[in-house]
DNA sequence: TTTCCCTGCTTACCT
DNA sequence: ACAGGTAAGCAGGGAAAT
């Protein structure tokens, strides 16, 4: 039957392998997919099936998965796609599990706990709570499926964009994406692909961004050039078949600041790209406008709109990239260098039309929301720039904090967009998250600290009799290399060697989960792999001290409290000088 | 001997 | 393993304070 979930009874290896060959031939599936299979579940069925010397039948030729290009396996004749390279593109997914892709995308889990791989064994062992870890893999395949709708049209379109098969386009890195969609408009255009060259990484200049006015301002609008880096390479011709070496003077045009120059015409490699790009968006966007959402394509142009967008703003790094085959270092300047020309010229219109700029970076500002004035600012930036600036969101209320790339806003609609700040990190604990987006509402509603400090000081001060569950106070945080190749001692990779030692394999790409324990010494010392911790080991005074009140303060301050208001009640000596020590 | 301050390593975020 | 710009915590070491 149609997403019938099967189980084997089987319990040998070989046993369980030829079943579930036998299945998929029976199925004989388009598409196979798997959440993380690429590292894991097809590396050890393969060896499995190699050790016991069973033929491994999954591909429409009766054989086993290849390994593949890009880290990918490949089965003949279906698309073996490994959806967690899908979930690397959802940027708001902070740990890519099952679970929280599938919460993401607003699919519906009957299972609430799901249990954690860590503790898979034990589940196994215990024949009581076997059936449990069998259902919650159930509940895992069925989640898989369902992610699996919901990125097939991505897939789908961004294969079709960039030439590359659907199951590699997902394995694929964003640059080799661009350079397999480049490589066949080249051939579109009946000219040469160049081969890829080893080069060496030369920095260059980037973007701007503006020091943020600090403090609470009402009706403030925020305005985001569209494609601003790709308009302005069409606009200037920006590319590295334009880009002049001579001496020719005639009909060129020199880049502000960075000084290259770029024939006027022809039309290099990049504006033919581009154009096509942002003209295959308008034609797909206005298609869209013709399709009722209930039409079967209606999501398929929606994944095609999403494609082209993300394939059209990955030009620019790609251009900047030591590893394309179309890589120039001064189309990539240049860009950045008009970039900066942009802004800075939007800013001062801004100013002269009497609007005030509170932040912007690389291609947005922020002004105060007078409706005719901000009209009036779109229209000068198209007269007197040629570009097209949209008014993206109105913000009923909005915080700045001192640092730039920080701020939280209360929009229209009531949801408040947090960007950059602590509640939208995912290597703090939820507990200090769930504290600031609080406080952030708090503040944000009120205009004043009073009700949220209040909040704070009474979490604070009794956060141990709050019986929060053990997963408030765990830290996630990225392994990016080998746990012996770390020069200094950190509370991850310590907790990543203890994991080590139990004889878990960590690698690289891991997701390390720790608690700060009550045990003496540095924090990396203190630091124990979650699945370890009970709530009787958990360091209350780290989780204040470094964890809640600096999240708070972070907002706060911006009101004029401090850090030690939000810890001692007034007059109360003793909670200060019982202030763990911090770093 | 303890505290303070600076720097480098490290991770994650923004556009 | 698309770009650069930015914040921030912790470790470690030496200088300054006790």
């Amino acid at each position: 039957a149609e997403n019938e979930v099967l189980q084997t009874k089987a319990d040998s290896d070989d046993e369980t392998i030829r079943e579930f060959g036998g299945h998929v031939s029976k199925t004989n599936p388009d598409f196979v997919l798997t959440f993380d299979g690429n590292s894991v579940h097809w590396p050890y069925l393969v060896k499995r099936a190699d050790k016991t010397k069973t033929p491994l039948r999954v591909g429409r030729d009766g054989g086993p998965p290849h390994q593949s290009l890009y880290g990918h396996y490949s089965l003949i004749g279906r698309a073996n796609v490994d959806l967690l390279n899908f979930a690397d593109d959802l940027y708001a997914v902070k740990n890519k599990t099952i679970e929280d892709v599938a919460k993401y995308l607003g699919i519906e889990l009957s299972s609430q706990n799901p249990i954690d791989e860590t503790a898979y064994f034990e589940h196994w062992s215990n024949l009581n709570q076997r059936k449990n870890l069998v259902k919650h893999v159930e509940e895992q395949t069925k989640a898989i499926l369902k992610i699996g709708q919901e990125a097939i049209d991505y897939v789908i379109q961004m294969s079709a964009l960039s030439g590359l098969p659907p199951d590699q386009v997902i394995a694929a890195a964003v640059g080799f994406r661009v350079d397999n969609y480049l490589m066949m408009e080249t051939h579109n255009l009946g000219q040469l692909i160049p081969s890829r060259m080893e080069q060496p990484i030369i920095p260059y200049k980037g973007a701007i961004v503006l020091e943020p006015k600090i403090g609470l301002h009402d009706n403030v609008a925020s305005l985001d050039f569209s494609s601003m880096y790709p308009s302005l390479m069409i606009k200037y011709n920006i590319s590295p078949d334009t880009l002049i070496t001579g001496r020719e003077t005639d009909d060129i045009f020199e880049v502000p600041e960075v000084r290259h120059r770029f024939r006027n015409h022809p039309s290099g490699f990049y504006r033919i790209v581009l154009t096509k790009l942002i003209e295959a968006r308008k034609t797909t966007k206005a298609e869209l406008k013709r399709t009722a959402p209930s039409d079967p394509r209606y999501t398929l142009l929606k994944a095609r709109e999403k494609a082209i967008k993300v394939m059209t703003n990955a030009v620019y790094g790609y251009a900047g990239w030591a590893g394309a085959r179309w890589y120039s270092k001064e189309v990539a300047e240049s860009a950045a260098a008009l970039g900066r020309e942009t802004i800075n010229r939007a800013i001062s219109i801004a100013k002269s039309l009497g609007l005030t700029v509170f932040y912007g970076d690389t291609d947005s500002l922020f002004v105060n929301h007078d409706e005719k004035l901000v009209q009036k600012f779109q229209g000068e930036i198209d007269r007197q720039l040629g570009l097209e600036i949209n008014l993206t969101e109105v913000y009923k209320r909005i915080l700045f904090t001192e640092a730039k790339k920080k701020y939280a806003g209360l929009k229209t609609d009531g949801q408040i967009d947090v960007v950059g700040l602590e509640a939208v990190r995912g290597d703090w604990s939820n507990l200090a998250r769930d504290v600031q987006n609080t406080v952030l509402r708090m503040v944000l509603e009120d205009a004043k600290p009073d009700r949220a400090a209040t909040y704070v000081k009474g979490l604070a001060a009794d956060l141990r009799s709050r019986m929060l569950p053990l997963s408030a106070y765990v830290i996630w945080k990225t392994l990016t290399k080998p746990v012996a190749a770390y020069e200094v001692n950190a509370p991850h990779v310590e907790a990543a060697k203890k994991m080590a030692k139990e004889g878990w394999s960590v690698t690289a790409g891991d997701k390390v989960g720790f608690v700060i324990t009550k045990k003496t010494g540095k924090l990396y010392q203190k630091a124990e792999p979650h699945y370890k911790v009970s709530t009787d080991d958990i360091d209350y005074d780290y989780y204040v001290n470094n964890q809640i009140i600096p999240a708070a303060a972070r907002i706060l301050e911006v009101l004029g409290l401090t850090e030690n208001q939000l810890i001692a009640e007034p007059g109360s000596q003793a909670r200060l000088s019982g202030r763990s020590e911090r770093g």
